[in-house]
DNA sequence: TAGTGGTCTAGACCACACA
DNA sequence: GTGTGGTCTAGACCACTAT
């Protein structure tokens, strides 16, 4: 039955753990997710309300509030006033997160390698300024990059980072992602602002991705900040089409 | 000084209404938000802390936390503890929201027109069961549109309904957003889950879009889902990369 | 040490949906 | 009416950052 009430055992939040780092809506919520995720809760379910669930599990009210928001946030539960909570149908998919592409490549299993086209300091030109927010004239590092994947060409990537990056050498570069490196510089990314489109692929793009002259290929353009509100890099990406694609869920607040 | 302590006129704020059906943390988020649209508050420009800016506003803290965390939502202000919150550099982007293309061009002041290419009633094929979660053999609505706005071609839009939805006809088709008739019959889209890439265009895609053979389209498959987390909608739209793009903000939390 | 955001509590009242 | 989520209050203690 898809809208029957659902009582959740009460085993699953036994563990809680009040002493430790970790904050108690995130551990409901990650509880709750994988719940959803294995089918105990299936798709339809309605949840306990919250107040009774607050009290059944020793909590306040906005402790468990808190948790179920962040699953609405990620498209896995609905809510309505008056009516009560439920899990949305349709499968769980893996979203787009702040992460690099070196990162979503190794979490899927594959293996990311890097040759680095070109990496030159050079002076920012109009593009880097308005992206970046930097002076005029001042030094940036500009970096080219293949990415392939099990040996297939995926993507070329072209980076510009601000003064304090210009140190990065192309060892460092063919050896870990980009987001790697600087957050081994105490680098926090917080915010990117990217656009997705398409175009055909120039003449050195299909050569170095291995397509056919004026192939589709799928663009990404970003700023990053970091978590003082500064832009550290300014990608501009394509991808080859028949290898990756972009999923985003959007949800009404 | 982008770092200095910034306090915002208490002007600002005056005029909350704490009796109407507009939220606290709503207003003073809109309020935030138009003060770092137009400068009031620059780049980089650190807010009063929230429990003096709480007290200042006569609200209680977890108030104006929630209209700050709106913010931060958006990629607008970024929060360090410790250290307070700033606003994030770099020019606002519109973001994509859960709304139709139709209404995406009307407020960006363009004239959306449809063309019906199609509509008919069909027994749900097997995407349409997998996406939809529609029972196999049971009755769909197929549409296909070509969205154009201001007279230039600019979409092919692939759209399947679950049964409730098979007599819409073409004429409401041609008069109105699939959105806006699914509002009108009280259904509110919650949950979209889009994957977004790009193919070359198919001979009559081309034909539809006047771009020539093989040329490159921007493709997006989404499935929404109401209210109530059931699916409503399963769409395969095409685009021409030249006319359109996706804006995304990704907020770490 | 002082100041900041992060978490949590224990209530309250309201708006909305349904029987 | 009864039950649900939506909003709001007035505190508390903690973790982290800078000086």
């Amino acid at each position: 039955m898809a809208q029957s009430e659902h009582r959740l055992p009460v085993e699953l939040f036994l563990d809680l753990d009040r002493s430790g780092p970790v904050p108690l809506y995130y551990q409901i919520a990650s509880r709750l997710e994988q719940a959803i995720l294995d089918q105990t809760l299936p798709a339809g379910a309605r949840l306990e309300n919250e107040v009774a669930l607050a009290a059944r599990l020793g909590l306040s009210r906005p402790t468990i509030r808190r948790a179920i928001q962040d699953l609405v946030d990620k498209g896995l539960l609905v809510r309505r006033r008056g009516i009560g909570t439920q899990v949305v149908h349709g499968k769980v998919t893996r979203n787009v997160e702040l992460t690099s592409l070196y990162e979503d490549l190794e979490r899927s299993g594959q293996k990311p390698e890097t040759q680095v086209l070109s990496v030159e300091v050079v002076p920012a030109d109009e593009a880097a300024v308005e992206a970046l927010g930097v002076d005029p004239g001042s030094r940036v590092l500009h970096v080219q990059r293949l990415r392939s994947a099990d040996g297939v060409p995926l993507a070329i990537l072209d980076n510009v980072l601000p003064e304090q990056f210009t140190d990065l050498d192309r060892e460092a570069l063919e050896k870990h992602g980009l987001y790697q490196l600087l957050r081994a510089r105490g680098v926090t990314m917080r915010v990117a602002k990217q656009r997705i489109g398409a175009r055909a692929a120039s003449a050195r793009e299909a050569d170095l991705l291995d397509l056919s002259r004026g192939a589709p290929v799928l663009t990404m353009v970003r700023t990053a900040f970091d978590n003082s509100g500064v832009a550290v890099e300014f990608g501009q990406h394509c991808y080859r089409p028949d290898r990756y694609s972009f999923e985003v869920t959007l949800v009404d607040r």
